[in-house]
RNA sequence: GGGAGUGUCGCAUAGUGGCUAUUGCAGCAGACUGUAAAUCUGUCACCUCACGGUAUCGCUGGUUCGAGUCCAGCCACUCCCA
């Protein structure tokens, strides 16, 4: 894997790149939606690409070594033959897991042991286990396996912790020199800055990080319930430090708004639940603003579900049939939701490039930023 | 005509003498950020922005310190026998 950087805006931080993988190259800023399981709840991988275009997409390490389990995904040749899926896909190491997963896992400095939430059984991921099961997931990009603190965090807690990650990080390194690709194609290992909201600690962390070397890196440990501007400045801090020809990839982020922000920080990369599990929850992100179908306002709206929209399920499909389908429980509004919450994020990134490369980026994200974060 | 049974906030339910009438569904809202989430939370008789106030268990009486609960009459519905 390989970053291109094809230009930086002059008017903010924000960069447009590309980012070259065995799996085809990822134009940047990019959004990848959330697909823990090997599926991105609610949408067949046929619409991923070509309704949603979505370029790459992310599994998760912990939930697929519980399900399916290693045996099968490397019986099946990797994730991307066993779900069909071609193009890129990165893997979460567990380490969001350390911090959702809170109430059954226990941390020590050799790794983490979870009680598994299927069956009761443990299970102790290592540093070296995680990039071992992360080889047989087959991911084109990988992550170090990392403690997300939460928020509020102690600030000396904050300090162990973000050390512990850096000792974590250099055995996930080791680990990877020690150990070859399963099928063939080649797998990229970020690491992730920590720190919590602590200025100095994130400015220690990302100089670790920076100092490693890596063909990517990650922000990690935001978009846990502190405020924005604390996001904000932890994100623009770090990425003053992080190698400007890699690309950063800002770790759970985020809402609208908190992406076009992280972009024009010098953010290259994105993951969030929100567009996905909010659109089963009958929130949708519009080009006016968010909007909750379920509201009974909606039901007599035969306007398109977004008349900007670019996927056809925006101009094909109505506000009140939405709602009625919603209302109804009917699993196809699962998917036009969702379907329309993706479409929505890659377009609007697709759209940042798109700016930055023709030098309007600044004063159109400022536009954006007012209008997308309104609820209508 | 005779007999039996049932009436509880939209629907369905719990409650057979004692504190604020239970729960589910539907309805109306809200939350959600590297997914244990098609989940969770609030609200859900009436008035009030709110604090708070006023009610209510088919109707009317009665017994009782106290009635959704016991008694009587009436009304409605269901079932059985003619």
């Amino acid at each position: 894997m390989h970053f291109e950087l094809k230009h930086t805006d002059p008017q903010s931080k924000a960069r447009a790149g590309l980012i070259h993988t065995d799996h085809g190259t990822i134009e940047t800023p990019i959004f990848m939606p959330v697909g823990t399981q090997g599926t991105v709840k609610g949408v067949h991988q046929q619409e991923l690409r070509d309704d949603v275009e979505a370029q790459i997409i992310l599994g998760n390490t912990f939930h697929l070594y519980l399900r399916p389990g290693l045996e099968v995904l490397e019986g099946a040749g990797g994730l991307h033959q066993f779900i069909g899926w071609e193009r890129p896909i990165l893997t979460d190491s567990g380490g969001y897991q350390v911090y959702s997963l809170a109430k059954s896992r226990k941390i020590t400095e050799e790794g983490v042991r979870f009680q598994s939430h299927h069956d009761g059984s443990y299970h102790f991921f290592s540093p070296e286990r995680a990039i071992d099961i992360q080889r047989t997931i087959g991911a084109d990009i990988i992550m170090a396996f990392d403690e997300c603190t939460p928020y509020p965090c102690d600030y000396n807690y904050a300090k162990r912790s973000m050390h512990m990650t850096h000792r974590w990080l250099k055995r996930c390194i080791s680990q990877m020199d020690a150990t070859e690709p399963k099928y063939g194609y080649s797998q990229a290992l970020f690491p992730i800055v920590q720190g919590s909201v602590y200025p100095d600690l994130r400015k220690e962390s990302a100089e670790f990080i920076a100092a490693q070397g890596a063909v990517g890196n990650a922000i990690g440990g935001l978009s846990v319930g502190e405020p924005d501007e604390d996001m904000y400045s932890m994100t623009d801090l770090v990425c003053s430090i992080l190698p400007a020809d890699k690309p950063r990839y800002l770790m759970g982020v985020g809402t609208p708004v908190n992406i076009l922000e992280g972009i024009a920080l010098g953010v290259d990369m994105f993951d969030c639940v929100m567009p996905s599990r909010n659109a089963r929850h009958g929130m949708l992100f519009t080009s006016e603003g968010t909007i909750n179908i379920k509201n009974q306002k909606w039901s007599m709206d035969f306007s398109p579900l977004d008349t900007n929209g670019t996927a056809y399920v925006d101009q094909v499909y109505t506000k009140a049939y939405l709602h009625h389908l919603i209302k109804a429980k009917e699993n196809l509004a699962i998917q036009i939701a969702t379907i329309h919450n993706l479409a929505f994020y890659l377009a609007l990134v697709k759209e940042a490039r798109r700016r930055i490369l023709d030098g309007t980026f600044r004063t159109w994200k400022d536009e954006q930023v007012k209008k997308l974060g309104r609820r209508i």
